[in-house]
DNA sequence: GTGTCTTGATGAC
DNA sequence: ATCCGACCCATTCGG
DNA sequence: CCGAATGGGTCGGATGTCATCAAGACAC
């Protein structure tokens, strides 16, 4: 069964044939084949573009097209499979940048590299090379709901006199480099002007890829996962012609010619081949494709950069990929993530009886700290001089370690050797290198510190701390490094290690230690935890769940601490082999009602397993904040969400001025039908929709200083929502409670989310300011024990009365 | 020029 | 971060 | 016994609040 292409695109601007590129531009453009086939069945033998010269953007552009005129995965891994596999063998330079564009980015996430642009430049340029004015382009917007979209009408409607010359790959690549290289006065002005010439020399189809990369949304279907498949699937099927003489057909990866031969269906006549023969060279095939995926994939969650992977792979094959591109020391890993859980009880179903510990998850930032000491070479002689670099990597990756440096300082000391003598617990142990540290590679959480309280403080102070370029003298907000996995120490991974063992090892090896004020005073704990094997006592666990929410953490982490299985219900299965045989696995079957899954607790990078769990507040029923809030106002969405309203503006009632006041925007939670009736609801101006406001309501704290939320449209109030969120901030837009928490801010939402409809209720009972004013200080007193200073305002909070408290005992204020 | 305020881009959750 | 929807695969169900 | 229905897993996409920082705009 083939999956039938589909259209998913706007129709507005079709083309002739879906397999055929077509333009609208004056030229006659090349003719590119239909990349959807099956790649087994599918030759790139044929270069599509004059073959001496570089792949041109325009077969990139085909292949995003071709991208986006389907939903069907298989087609889509089809596609890029088989695009990428023209690169391979005839434009190897066009690989990396085309994964690049691709991917919506210029260079991995840790190397500091910005577009720079957003809607205000892209819309400028485009009325210079269109001809069109900002209002006719943000009409085409609101029906379009893309940039890019938006450029190729805009564009379709201009001819261009001067022919320019057509783009390639690597050119376009290079232009966005430069882009982003901009600086300095007059940086608008010279990337609009690259941008315009991006504009002017793209061609049809050209101009409505190129404006989404410049958007930073290339919205084909197709982000990282797919294209290591698709990577993986090309590099398994074809080889780059320089190092065809390598090929090996015992290699496990690569599907040699003679297989892919098999597999060829017959030119009409000679009607058969034999089918076994067929089914056994396909699964050959197959099996080697999934082996190329598992190695790719392995590879790039441990060190995720395309230049090194591809750079390895054209220099010496996938045979020695994982040599080559090892996890690095200095180069993030992808970390492992948790699944949301909504109460113990899930817990307990998912893990079964295996042990577990529980860990408090604060509300901070997730830090990845590599530390390692330069070799001798770079330190000839008195190494006791050679200090320790230190790298800190956020959850996405991105370098911040200018923003961190007292975290360098206090990791620093932990490569002190003066006097240092491995803990009792590490004396003698021989499974792991001696004392002192040379490397390491940790996981942990940095959270805003209060010295006075000895307790956390809250995330919107973390992240009022400067960002670039921060001396050791500048930093006035102390943190607690939380650490909790140690994936790498003394040039060795631990991530086969199993969870406990990881664990010993940190805590062993990390010392809870402060640092002085004059080294920033950061101080690293371990995360607070139990195990549920410790006592066994299930009550524990819930206790210790209770603690979590009373301290003001976001809930728990339950990971998995030693590798098991897991008992799942009913039905029988096919063994389950990691995905490295897949098609072929062993027809041996389990006939058991139950059927077992192992379930690993070593580190899985950037897997979201039941090994680890997260238990948040706000995940779970009747903790957490709900509100009762009145649609008032919505902005037209985007995307796939561009002929409905998105998102909704929301308002509290304030019983003092007698009026709704606006509170905060929501676009999560509604289906799809539910955006539709909401279209029934408020037509676009109509007596319950309009341009004008509707009713009595406030989004502005004066219409002069433009301080406040205004939507496209306004809502004639008239009915109330459910809206579930995880936390009330201080807010410098919102004019909700405006004056009894501060005089300039408001408060709002984090993380807001519809619930449902209140039918039950009047604008009139929708959540009151005052109360919502009452919410965010029970939430800040709990938060910061005793001592309330968000940091965030002119210290005119008004006072919540909260005295000081002792311990973190308990503290429920009354 | 310099200083201050505004705006837009980016990234943390 | 949040959530929903589409797709895919495996398994169960209905005739 | 086979095709249709169903459910879990995975992926992609649209967008929330708040913060900093760089560059632009404007005043002098």
């Amino acid at each position: 069964m083939t999956p039938s292409r589909t259209r998913n695109t706007t129709p507005a601007f079709a083309f002739g044939s879906p397999s055929k590129f077509s333009s609208s531009g004056d030229e006659t453009p090349p003719e590119y084949p239909d990349l959807g086939a099956d790649p087994l069945l599918f030759s790139p033998g044929n270069c599509p573009w004059p073959s001496s010269k570089p792949a041109p953007y325009s077969f990139l552009a085909h292949v995003l097209h071709q991208l986006s005129q389907t939903k069907s995965r298989i087609l889509l891994l089809n596609i890029l499979t088989n695009a990428l596999r023209f690169f391979i063998a005839h434009d190897t330079a066009s690989i990396t940048p085309s994964l690049y564009i691709i991917s919506n980015s210029l260079a991995p996430s840790y190397v500091p590299i910005e577009l720079g642009l957003g809607p205000s430049v892209l819309s400028k340029a485009l009325q210079s090379v269109s001809g069109l004015k900002s209002s006719a382009l943000r009409t085409l917007y609101h029906s379009l709901g893309d940039p890019g979209d938006v450029a190729y009408a805009a564009k379709a409607s201009v001819r261009t006199l001067m022919p320019h010359p057509p783009l390639s790959i690597v050119g376009v690549y290079a232009s966005l480099v430069k882009i982003s290289k901009a600086k300095g006065s007059g940086t608008a002005k010279q990337r609009q002007s690259i941008v315009e010439q991006l504009l002017l020399s793209a061609k049809g189809e050209e101009v409505r890829y190129i404006m989404r990369t410049l958007s930073q949304n290339l919205r084909v279907g197709a982000v990282r996962t797919t294209i290591l498949t698709a990577l993986a699937r090309a590099t398994a099927l074809t080889r780059p012609t320089n190092y065809a003489n390598l090929a090996s057909s015992s290699s496990p990866y690569f599907v040699s010619e003679d297989v892919l031969e098999i597999v060829q269906p017959l030119p009409d006549k000679k009607g058969k081949k034999k089918g076994d023969m067929v089914d056994e060279a396909r699964n050959v095939a197959m099996t080697k494709m999934a082996a190329a995926e598992s190695l790719i994939k392995m590879v790039f969650v441990k060190h995720p950069c395309f230049d090194d992977i591809v750079e390895a792979y054209l220099s010496s094959g996938l045979e020695s990929l994982a040599e080559k591109v090892p996890l690095t020391v200095g180069t993030p890993l992808l970390p492992t993530l948790g699944s949301p859980t909504r109460s113990l009880d899930e817990i307990y179903a998912r893990l079964g009886s295996l042990p577990f510990a529980a860990e408090f998850k604060y509300d901070g930032q997730r830090a990845q700290v590599h530390a390692f000491l330069p070799t001798a070479s770079s330190s000839i002689g008195m190494s006791s001089t050679v200090q320790p670099i230190v790298k800190i990597f956020s959850r996405h990756l991105e370098d911040m370690t200018e923003k961190y440096p007292d975290v360098v300082a206090l990791v620093r000391e932990y490569f002190t050797p003066v006097g240092a003598l491995p803990p009792p617990e590490l004396a003698g142990n021989t499974d792991v290198d001696n004392f002192p540290l040379s490397s390491l590679i940790l996981d942990a959480e940095i959270v805003a510190w209060d010295t006075d309280g000895d307790t956390t403080k809250s995330f919107q102070e973390l992240s009022n701390r400067a960002r670039k370029d921060v001396q050791l003298a500048d930093v006035t907000l102390p943190v607690c490094l939380f650490v909790f996995d140690l994936m790498y120490l003394n040039s060795k991974s631990l991530l086969s290690e199993p969870f406990r063992e990881r664990r010993r090892l940190l805590r062993s090896r990390f010392i809870p230690r402060i640092m002085p004020p004059s080294l920033g005073g950061a101080r690293l704990r371990h995360v607070e935890s139990v195990d549920s094997d410790a006592t066994g006592e299930r009550e524990d666990v819930q206790t210790f769940w209770e603690h979590a929410v009373e301290s003001r953490c976001e809930g728990l982490m339950v990971k998995l601490l030693d590798s098991g299985e897991i008992l799942e219900e009913e039905g029988e299965e096919e063994e389950e082999d990691g995905g490295n045989n897949k098609g072929t696995s062993s027809p041996k079957k389990s006939k058991r009602k139950t059927r077992r899954k192992p379930l690993p607790a070593t580190y899985e990078p950037d897997k979201r397993t039941s090994a680890w769990l997260k238990l948040k507040k706000d995940y779970v029923d009747g903790i957490g904040d709900s509100l009762d809030l009145v649609p008032i106002g919505a902005w037209h969405g985007n995307g796939r969400k561009a002929a409905w309203w998105s998102p909704i503006l929301l308002a509290v009632w304030d019983e003092k001025l007698g009026r709704l006041v606006a509170v905060c925007k929501c676009m999560s939670g509604f289906t799809d039908a539910f955006y539709k009736a909401l279209n029934d609801r408020y037509p676009e101006n109509s007596e319950t929709c309009s341009r004008v406001p509707l009713g009595d309501y406030e989004c502005y704290r004066s219409p002069l200083d433009g301080i406040g939320l205004q939507p496209s449209v306004y809502f004639s109030p008239r009915e109330v929502w459910e809206i579930r969120g995880a936390d009330i901030t201080v807010s410098p837009v919102s004019v909700a409670a405006l004056g009894s928490v501060s005089d300039t801010r408001g408060l709002s939402v984090r993380f807001p989310r519809f619930m449902r409809v209140r039918d039950d209720k009047t604008i009139e009972q929708a959540t009151r300011s005052d109360v919502l004013a009452e919410m965010w200080r029970k939430q800040a007193g709990a938060s910061t024990n005793g001592t309330i200073r968000t940091g965030v305002d002119e210290g005119e909070l008004v006072d919540a009365e909260i005295v000081e408290s002792e311990i973190e005992e308990d503290d429920y204020d009354a």
